[in-house]
DNA sequence: AAATTTCTTTGACCCAGATCAAGTGCGCGA
DNA sequence: TCGCGCACTTGATCTGGGTCAAAGAAATTT
């Protein structure tokens, strides 16, 4: 696979910016010196495949930083984008030998790697995984679903708004500050990939933000450096109701 | 809650339709005879909502017959089904208080429950349980994928081909028959719930089914009663490929 | 059995977003 | 510095599925 690096020198789990939001989120010391012998990094470059559909993945592991995507792809083409994996979130599936997706960088992306053997064993032996790993999958089905309703129901415009909402919403949370007021976030994905992720083609992702920018909702800095000056109006133009979270 | 009971007479866990594929599926004898202790069974009419969006919901369980869905509703009334509980499907998220999504029975409806406190507490001491829930969450992560492409990318004959192709499998699956050949079933849902399913309007749904009849894909007997000739045939029009399973 | 309601089908027309087709502008290697 | 490639924008036109409207068919009530 081209370019890609397996990073040798160890970096402690104790400074890791996933610490406390990675599957890894609940260890005890003594767990994550067990999970720290079998762990070793990985690099991608952006643009390469991570996995494709159908290969078989003998590792599971977490995004540290960068972005990834699920995809899934039709015989003639058309392209769904299923999951965009951000920093701490989770990639591969105790128990399964193949990816059912292709995951695949889109910025340069580094990824904490274990091999699914020993993983699977170590959560057999540390319920702290095992829970935590079933509440990051609660909290992906939750995320999945809210996206079948923009999938079905929302038009493009409502869409766009949507995944800036959820992009701005993220970008807030890796930086522990709270979404609301004026916003200033960098989009992680192509025109076409936000049409894969939407439903839409890249036109009409581009023709809607356009118009998103001609009135006022956004403003861009070159292509893809964006700025929400009232994000409760972004949140209005998503459809979203006004708090938009599910009870705790 | 109109109609709704709480049946006392008390089932035998062994023999319980779901008891092999259900999230007590793992279960020893002495972890199903604990479940036993604090499982409880409520009955629901055909149209009765089981939970409302929001609402406290201080139980988890199991369908065990009958058929509910989950949808989201936006103020605007534009409603989206995000998940179908047939049979052995759990309901209820430990660790989260209130529901997401309107849960409504769309047949009658039989579950098994659990005072969410106690099924927690069951859930820590009880790894097969923990597993085997994660396990079933993966599932339902997967099937939420799977159905995120028929909404982004599938045109309205697709995506009527497709829920008739998950029905079908369903149902087999039920029967413990293989899905293919000459297969026959009941449609559980209205034209209008497949709209909210599919994210198309009722006139939509209606049309493609007359067309996949006209087309000899399909053939009705009465509204809700499909033969289907040839599964292979079906599976083409929805756009699957061949084979259309996930690796073990 | 007639009346009411609920579910479904079908027709006529329209529009949001797809498709087809030029361009624009920026970054990068030669 | 030029020119090539890629990501993006914008315009013109087309169309699948939505909307609006009417009416049949089943189930339920009176």
């Amino acid at each position: 696979m081209l370019n890609e690096k397996t990073v040798s020198h160890s970096v402690e789990c104790g400074d890791c910016p996933i610490r406390h939001r990675a599957v890894c989120a609940r260890c005890e010391s003594d767990e994550l010196e067990r999970l720290e012998e079998i762990k070793y990094y990985r690099s991608f470059e952006a643009g390469q495949t991570v996995i494709w559909s159908g290969d078989r993945m003998d590792f599971v592991g977490s995004v540290v930083s960068g972005i990834a995507t699920l995809t899934q792809t039709m015989e003639d083409g058309r392209t769904q984008m299923v999951g965009l994996l951000l920093p701490s979130d989770f990639v591969g599936r105790p128990g399964r030998d193949g990816s059912a997706y292709d995951v695949v960088a889109t910025t340069d992306l580094v990824m904490c790697c274990f091999r699914k053997k020993p993983f699977e064993a170590m959560m057999e032996r540390t319920p702290h995984i095992a829970h935590r790993l079933l509440e990051m999958t609660l909290d992906e089905l939750d995320a999945a679903r809210e996206w079948m309703l923009v999938l079905g129901r929302k038009t493009a415009r409502e869409k766009i708004a949507s995944l800036l909402t959820i992009i701005a919403r993220r970008d807030a949370s890796l930086n522990l500050r709270t979404p609301k007021g004026a916003m200033v976030f960098d989009l992680p994905l192509t025109r076409e990939a936000m049409a894969d992720y939407l439903g839409l083609t890249l036109e009409t992702v581009s023709r809607q933000i356009s118009a998103l920018k001609r009135d006022g909702v956004i403003s861009l800095q070159g292509k893809r450096h964006v700025t929400v000056p009232d994000f409760a109006r972004l949140l209005e133009e998503a459809g979203d109701d006004s708090d938009g979270g599910l009870l705790a």
